[in-house]
DNA sequence: CTGTTAGCGCATTCAG
DNA sequence: CTGAATGCGCTAACAG
């Protein structure tokens, strides 16, 4: 103890306690293309701070592909450099999921997976926020509903598109194949794909949008081409990122709280490494709520 | 040598080896209100990707104003938990900067120090970029150009507004006070501070915008108030986020390469802990060129 | 060239 | 209750 501001190594600390006082995230790239950037930052955010609060740091993971990151969080987590991962993305058949499962490690998932039902997540219901997108169009009026979907290997795209087919069942509206359009399509030609969407001989009055971003592109693309939103075509899009109040018009979307789904992943997990058993096998579906943010792009009467 | 697949106690590894593998990136706080989000997720993509090929990994550091910052930094460095840190944003007269300086820490700053020109760091020429701006503006023939500001602490605040004002005093145009405000006077209240401005008895017919963000919140407001952009207000801002080109009209804004600097930083970082005198006091600063992406909202005649 | 040992900086344990 | 020894898992220098 000879000075008085004495800093111990953490290394040596880490090596004898046999804990690294650290958590992973995984930052993903598949969806970087179609949702929006600000997105992540704050998952980002809201991890950090509850991580700091609790005395632990973040390490931020990443990889091209689904096998680097596997390896990357594989490193980490075998290296004993880490005690625990955050994944903030889950695809179908997600090989992150698996290794991290029959691995046995602490690990949190922000998002559903079709593999397992037993492991530790916080999620929004997207099925049902899908839903209440399109009850929200329904209950406008509009009877032909178009769908823009995500990548077809991300849960929540397949979610969402489940929760928009369940909405139409109920109301017994039919949904026409050209209706579903992939995100994808719109980014490398928004343009070229909106007109002919909008020639459809039924095309649809309204849309539900899978992200923000999109709308933002589809927004465009209908001025251009001399169409209005709501009038002509009315909008719904996922994740209420900070431009869309600023668009032209708002654009509605569903809020789903992106930094205090950070902030809850990382609370589930820390809670589960301070565990004793660390019994993390235990079901443990933290449901974050969502919610309806309405604006000009999907109300047709101006006030 | 038990089984074949067998990784090594990193932990371990570092404490003996005296270096980390690690570096740390200070997320800073304050521009978070002024600043567009996306913007930090890009530089962070940047330094990780550089990171990872370096065989590094990467801590995300916050506090929630400078004093924490430099708790959070310290402790990582004096813990030996990382090798060296990356500053993403510079404050005047910034206590991160001095307490990493003095300390003799490695780290790499991406902005301008007003303390220290001996350090390293990655920049682009904020007022350059800001000249560049005004004399766009000044080429499309306005004269009566004002100029919104970010946080007055920020460096590229200050370095921005002088771009802006030797633009100006090149071309022998005046600068009146009232045309130079500060951004977050429009986040509280856009629309009231918009009409005020427009009603001045001698407004701007042209704006540079510290940030693509403010810009939107600028559409927007101009909208409401029935003016029309380009032609009563003509806009440039900086950053080029993803959106820029989706809004109506599109932003022409300066593009500063997020990614890249934030791969740049890291890259310098690293090099710098590789170095055997890890001779970090030496001067090295890397400029990364800016270029202005000229659309709709800064040009009258449609072609 | 292969196998053994010392020590990195702590925390925990045991002895004084 | 305070102080010295042991070991965390690895790498380095060392001896066989």
């Amino acid at each position: 103890m000879e000075e008085m501001n004495f800093q111990p190594n953490l290394v040596a600390k880490n090596l004898v306690s046999k804990t690294t006082g650290s958590i992973c995230v995984v930052l993903p790239q598949i969806s970087e293309e179609s949702f929006s950037n600000s997105f992540y930052i704050e998952m980002i955010r809201g991890i950090v701070k509850q991580a700091r609060d609790s005395g632990y740091d973040v390490i931020i993971s990443s990889g091209a592909n689904e096998t680097e990151e596997k390896e990357a969080v594989s490193r980490l987590l075998r290296g004993r450099q880490v005690d625990g991962a955050i994944l903030l993305c889950s695809r179908k058949e997600d090989a992150v999921v698996e290794f991290l499962k029959t691995g046995g490690y602490p690990f949190v998932l922000v998002g559903r997976s079709n593999q397992y039902d037993d492991i530790l997540s916080v999620q929004t219901n997207n099925v049902t926020a899908a839903y209440d997108a399109t009850r929200h169009l329904i209950s406008m009026g509009h009877t032909r509903i178009g769908f823009i979907s995500g990548p077809r290997e991300l849960i929540v795209s397949a979610d969402r598109l489940e929760g928009y087919r369940n909405a139409m069942r109920e109301s017994e509206l039919r949904v026409c194949p050209d209706w579903v359009l992939e995100g994808q399509v719109l980014r490398d030609s928004g343009y070229r794909a909106m007109s002919a969407y909008m020639s459809l001989s039924e095309r649809p009055t309204a849309l539900v949008v899978v992200d923000d971003l999109i709308s933002f592109g589809l927004l465009r693309s209908l001025k251009e081409l001399g169409y209005r939103v709501p009038d002509d075509l009315a909008l719904v899009s996922f994740n209420n990122i900070q431009l869309v109040e600023l668009s032209s018009p708002p654009i509605s979307s569903i809020d789903m709280d992106m930094y205090f789904q950070g902030y809850t992943a990382s609370q589930i997990l820390i809670r589960s490494l301070k565990l004793p058993g660390n019994r993390s096998s235990e079901m443990h579906k933290q449901i974050v709520p969502h919610r309806l943010i309405v604006r000009e792009s999907s109300v047709k009467a101006r006030i």
